[in-house]
DNA sequence: GTGTGTACAATTGTATACATTGAAACAGAA
DNA sequence: TTCTGTTTCAATGTATACAATTGTACACAC
């Protein structure tokens, strides 16, 4: 018998605001008030609260003194991104080579299987969900909680950029290929190379967004 | 007239709870609930749930099913986050100089003549402090959102083992003068050596505490 | 002794009531 | 008009009541 799992109104209410903030849908500098959102969701202030204080730790909104102004994620934000995952993607997987295991193998392999497949269907949200899960998969991998806890959320905010950059199918097609490659190297146990072409796959994927 | 800011008991409570965490006041893998919690501090559940959020937010504590377990700051979480901070305070620092005002530049002259003083006087306590306001200072002078509310976080976690670092008298001599030497960069608008400083001062500090 | 079921206690999840604050609207005097 | 003081209302801050869940201890049958 299958065992199902409920989850607080509090969690739902963070995973909703949380996307809807990172898509744009609520534009930059909106007070939201806990009120009009407790109506808008049928749901009382309390797990609105909770949401809203966990948005307030990852700066996605601010405490505006009468409700939460929107904060949102600018393109300078994504290109700051972009130069801090340079570096911590190389880090992720150096740690994820050492410390990789036969399922964990297993597991990115079939990650990029499907990107592979995705690809071929020319499916961009689903490729660009795999390739979240691509390097989500090997911040956990890498066993380093403050890296994965570091880099993740990065992942999360970066998500609509990504897509965009993604439609572009020769950078997709490159895209590909360096995963790929980096499979390769944690897969062969090098670790040193495994860091230093994810971190120059971050680099082209910063240089395709805002040139060099 | 002074004007009373009145901080709110959820972020008192969130203020005491990171610290005491940091500090280990609280043993890794403690549970705690929040009735005891409520008790203790004399507040109601409310405010206590609001930081436990934030706190699960930032990994500090994570879901236990029946309350909260705290998880805290290891030494290799320590190692991990002077790697990410290598390359990050060198980015910090780069803009920092790129962004920087007449004010800035005081302001930082304000925290490098503080830490001499304490220096002189030896008090480690303020000297860490005083560290703790230097880097975050850059940091928000960068005028990069993301880049600070990355870092600040860091600094904030590796308190208690930066002050054991200053506690060596050779290692904190060294950290006023690179402190010197990338304000001296930063003022006189060398972006590109004040990032090799940061970067360089980071990983003196880290070979400092974990070797080469 | 082992297993099972039930009652109870402890804990979190959610809603709601009440207090407090702060800003905008408004009225009246200079 | 413009300034000032007051009123009012909307929003948040906090406490508490209640529901739902989960784990534990105990009683009882076998």
């Amino acid at each position: 018998m299958r065992e199902f799992k409920t989850v607080s109104l509090a969690d739902q209410v963070y995973d909703r605001l949380e996307n809807d903030i990172i898509q744009g849908v609520y534009p930059k500098g909106e007070i939201l008030t806990e009120l009009k959102l407790a109506e808008q969701l049928g749901v009382s202030r309390t797990p609105i609260r909770e949401a809203l204080r966990r948005l307030e730790q990852e700066r996605l909104i601010a405490d505006a003194g009468k409700g939460s102004r929107v904060i949102g994620i600018s393109e300078e934000d994504v290109l700051d991104i972009m130069n801090i995952r340079e570096h911590m993607e190389g880090l992720a997987s150096y740690y994820a080579t050492i410390n990789m295991t036969a399922e964990g193998i297993q597991e990115l392999k079939h990650i990029i299987d499907l990107m592979d497949f995705y690809f071929e269907k020319w499916d961009v949200e689903h490729l660009r969900r795999a390739d979240d899960d691509f390097h989500d998969a090997i911040c956990r991998l890498s066993k380093r909680t403050v890296i994965k806890d570091t880099l993740v959320p990065l992942h999360r905010k970066t998500r609509r950029y990504r897509k965009i950059a993604m439609e572009d199918k020769a950078r997709a097609t490159c895209t590909l290929q360096e995963h790929h490659e980096i499979f390769d190297a944690i897969a062969s146990g090098n670790a040193e190379l495994a860091r230093k072409l994810a971190t120059e796959h971050i680099i082209k994927a910063r240089t395709h967004m805002f040139g060099a």
